[in-house]
RNA sequence: GGUCGGUUCGUCUAACGGUUAGGACACAAGAUUUUCAUUCUUGUAAUAGGAGUUCGAUUCUCCUACCGACUACCA
């Protein structure tokens, strides 16, 4: 019988989540929603030493930032007033579910809150002859570590070393009985099975064996916190909530003959999870994975959202603030060890679901390329309407405008303007195939806003000869006496900028030829004057959106200035 | 050190055991253009090394090298 496809994103919040995490995740819910199974939540915060507040949030948020909602494992936050809690923008604000429900059959989610659960399934193993109670202190196991390390040697807890090891297999029972009602420090360990081949199967990497006597019995529960490890916890979590695949990171290789042994403990092995483990995400340049301080030392995010640690206040950015498109962050991530086998590198979401496949999932670490990324985020802006961008563009141009000194000293016509969505949308369609992200905007357009509050000294040298000065002079004339159109908001035509914009290129382009002067440098005079250096956008474009009066106003400041 | 995994252009990657080893990013050159950018065209650039199996190996096997993960009462 076929199960229902379920998967889950487990991860632990010890800070914020990792662009790998977030990847894992998306693969994982792109599995689920091609089989139409249920993508799950679950918070593995059973180490309570290492808990860091607000990364669960911190999930939650990235996961609804990139689209990648779970299905199960969360509900809807109540917020101050009693009522389901929105944010700024209306959208609902999730927390991890805690109450079972129709949705969250599994509840709790968080395994701290399912903590008495795993006791049980330990003692069902001790009493299985699977694990055994270990009383050996930290000291004891660090100490007996150091010495083997002196030796050249590598102290494991196996299946020959606990022979001589304080624990239930060496100690008589009521000594074990009392140690176990009178102290707190012990440990329930599983009991490696001796000479065994465990045989395992990766849906990434296929078959792999291990020999049982390189393995050493991992600690499944502690008597101290009253806590399972992770590997408990995973597989008794994964089992109850009836997980068909586990999709995680190539961290947990090692991990896995020790997961199958534990399956087989505990008689689940009809239910087993398969298998997939995703390779590594490995830093741009040198060696290793990738991690938080590449980002600071390339200039680049590893996180998804912004994060202010807690403690120190250290601030790491994040994509959604460095101005990346979710869509664009999706898509990278997912082309990021996968490939679809054709050439198509552009997918939404949507697209990703039926494409995806973990049998084409790459077995070696991807190195991060910044490149490429911004190139995604190009392509996703270029796909935005002009009054997409115009409305992501208001409030940064809201912002600039303020903070431009030189918008406050100028007696500039366009200080008067109000600029309209349909300036701004004309301006975004204009500008948009010269820009990575939207938050370049200004830079490319600011000319269009403002007059130039000084000029590139090396351009001006360039190009302000005394016969492009004369020139530039004898254009402003040409200009005052010349009428010609340019940007209104009334004139909804769609040909109408191409055709003002051809009309001031005739007029200009005609005197100048007539004239028999460089076209290249009067121009640039021009844009100099503009601008305030002569890279950028288009003489008749900018004549177009800031008219004529301002056209005159800068020409006749930059004669001024010049002289 | 031990265990496990990995290795195709600088980077991400494609290639039933048979291809002039393909694409994308980046880079370079050219064309277009009033500058810059865009766009278009073209180019540089790879199977880690060595054995073996085979008519034939990027592809299968082994060895070496290198890289990585793991080696906690962390996940």
């Amino acid at each position: 019988m076929a199960r229902q496809t379920r998967v889950r994103f487990a991860p632990s919040p010890t800070g914020p989540l990792h662009m790998g995490g977030v990847r894992t995740a998306l693969y994982n819910y792109l599995y689920a929603k091609q089989n139409g199974g249920k993508f799950i939540l679950r918070i593995e915060d059973t180490d309570s030493q290492r808990f860091v507040p607000g990364a669960e949030d911190y999930i939650l948020e990235s996961l609804a930032w990139c689209g990648i909602m779970p299905d199960e494992g969360i509900v809807q936050a109540t917020g101050t007033d009693g009522q389901p809690a929105v944010d700024a923008n209306g959208n609902p604000v999730y927390t991890i579910a805690s109450e079972k429900s129709e949705k969250n059959p599994h509840a709790p989610y968080r395994q701290s809150e399912r903590k008495p659960l795993y006791r049980q399934y330990a003692e069902q193993l001790i009493a299985n002859g699977y694990a055994y109670y270990a009383f050996d202190s930290a000291e004891e196991l660090s100490r007996l570590r150091a010495e083997a390390e002196a030796n050249k040697q590598t102290f494991i807890y196996n299946y020959e070393s606990r022979k001589t090891l304080k624990n239930s297999l060496t100690l008589p029972a009521d000594e074990v009985k009392r140690l176990i009602e009178n102290t707190d420090t012990w440990t329930i360990r599983f009991k490696i099975p001796e000479g065994q081949t465990v045989k395992m199967n990766d849906l990434i990497r296929g078959e792999m064996e291990v020999e049982t006597n390189t393995l050493d019995d991992k600690v499944l529960w502690k008597a101290a916190d009253q806590l399972p490890t992770y590997h408990l916890a995973n597989i008794v979590d994964d089992h109850l909530m009836e997980i068909t695949e586990v999709i995680r990171g190539a961290e947990w290789l090692p991990s896995l003959p020790l997961h199958y042994l534990l399956y087989k403990a505990f008689g689940w092995e009809d239910t087993m999870p398969r298998f997939a483990h995703l390779s590594l995400l490995l830093k741009p340049d040198g060696k290793g994975k990738l991690s938080k301080r590449d980002g600071d030392r390339l200039g680049f995010p590893v996180f998804p959202l912004k994060w202010t640690n807690p403690e120190t206040g250290e601030i790491s950015r994040g994509y959604r603030e460095d101005g990346y498109y979710p869509e664009a962050f999706v898509n990278l991530l997912a082309l990021l060890g996968w490939n679809p086998g054709t050439e198509q590198e552009l997918f939404t979401l949507e697209e990703l679901v039926p494409a995806f496949s973990l049998e084409r999932v790459i077995k070696s670490g991807a190195k991060f390329n910044v490149e490429k990324a911004k190139w995604f985020n190009e392509q996703y802006l270029r796909r935005r309407t002009p009054q997409q961008l115009a409305a992501e563009f208001r409030p940064m141009l809201r912002d600039a405008l303020t903070a431009t000194t030189s918008y406050a000293n100028t007696a500039t016509v366009t200080q008067d303007l109000k600029f309209s969505d349909k300036y701004l949308a004309e301006v975004c369609a204009l500008i948009k195939e010269r820009a990575h992200f939207a938050n370049e905007f200004w830079d490319i357009s600011k000319a269009l806003f403002t007059a130039p509050a000084a000029y590139d000294e090396a351009d001006v040298k360039k190009f302000c000869t005394p016969d492009n000065l004369s020139h530039a002079e004898e254009l402003h004339t040409l200009i005052a006496e010349n009428s010609f159109p340019t940007f209104t908001d009334e004139e909804t035509s769609e040909t109408y900028k191409t055709e003002c914009c051809e009309k001031i290129e005739e007029l200009l382009t005609g005197y100048i030829k007539a004239k028999e002067w460089k076209m290249g440098q009067v121009m640039n005079t021009l844009r100099l004057f503009f601008t305030g250096n002569t890279r950028g956008l288009g003489i008749s474009d900018i004549i177009y959106f800031i008219g004529k009066e301002e056209t005159l106003y800068r020409i006749r400041k930059g004669l001024d200035s010049i002289k």
